[in-house]
DNA sequence: CTGAATTTTCAGAAAGTTCTGAAAATTGCA
DNA sequence: TGCAATTTTCAGAACTTTCTGAAAATTCAG
């Protein structure tokens, strides 16, 4: 590795939360130094850069592509293949969300389902069953919230982050003044233009 | 194991993405039964249930402890420690919330403000750093509304999660209310890109 | 077509992690 | 105190993941 100091410091830490993080040190570093890399680089600068065989490269490759964290460029004139991460940083968190939901909770989504369809056999089984609902409720809470929130533009999310816990003050006050001018009815949902 | 079958379905499920969201499977598989059980367990109970040594169920509670994901209760006259996990589950979630926090994104943003700090040396360090400094300004972004909001008691969270990306539509209402009070100025953000 | 440049695959080596059994330490009762 | 019940520790066995080198496959210019 002969890169610049700051360049090293990031790339290594990278590669130890990757770790963390479900994805591999070579997958965390090589998407670090792609991230920060002021131009496309191919396979052999990036064997060259992190000291790991041209296999692993290859392969780690494949993988960021699998997960949309770096895409294939191809430099005119030249045959080898190039990679870059995306520029817009908001879209890699948003690429980052999206696959580990499908990983890590998706599936768990699903074995609740199941298992909350079956009738319970015994009380004990009753019991299980009403704390996979509780569990269950919660998960989907929470991603019918991220569903509903990826799909906001950038500033929008942005707006939204800004705002945080002040958005329950607000909805407080703003339902204190509905209730003000009218007189209770069921609300219907508007679609938006 | 001689588990009821929904019971054993739901814990090697657990132990299976314990894997994937970086606790071991011994450690989520020891979760999950405890998070249906009816009641407390005991070590002996966990070694029986899941058919594995009583030495790496000590660990995985002390894991699990750490985490604050089970308590260790006392049952009157017995000597034995017994384990739960707490019974609310947002607070479960708030707690892994706040461990994953801990161990995957502060790490980062320290690093990340350490490396900004520095005088780049060169353009390329001028680049490395400008990008540094989105994803900085990225996590901190998240990090702060996550601040904010976790001090939310659990009725305000839900709601502010079953308002979701209405919010947004709510602020640009409440702006354009309140901008029928006052002077016009130039808007410096345009709506919908 | 040929062959050099490049990428991909894959068996097994290296490294990392999880798990066990045996032994040590702790606890609290008599 | 002594002792049995219980928990903890830890060296190394078992297992899993990651990484490599060598070989196969692909690509494309001539």
């Amino acid at each position: 590795m002969k890169l610049p100091a700051m360049v090293q410091a990031f790339v290594l830490h990278f590669g130890e939360m990757g770790s963390r993080w479900g994805i591999n040190r070579t997958v965390g570093q090589i998407y670090a130094l792609l991230f920060v890399s002021p131009r496309p680089l191919c396979a052999d600068e990036i064997v060259e850069a992190l000291g790991i065989s041209r296999s692993n490269v290859s392969m780690s490759l494949r993988e960021l592509q699998a997960w949309n964290l770096v895409v294939l460029k191809h430099l005119p004139g030249d045959r080898r293949d190039f990679f870059v991460t995306p520029d817009d940083t908001w879209q890699i968190l948003r690429t980052l969300a999206e696959e580990r939901k499908k990983r890590e909770v998706d599936p768990t989504l699903s074995v609740l389902r199941e298992l909350l369809m079956q009738e319970p056999a015994t009380e004990e089984e009753r019991h299980a069953q009403a704390r996979l609902g509780e569990m269950h409720a919660l998960i989907e809470q929470l991603t019918n919230w991220y569903e509903d929130v990826k799909g906001l533009d950038t500033a929008r999310l942005a707006t939204l982050l800004a705002m945080g816990a002040k958005v329950t003050r607000l909805l407080e006050a703003t339902d204190k003044v509905v209730a003000l001018g009218r007189p209770r009815r069921p609300r219907t949902e508007k679609p938006r233009g």
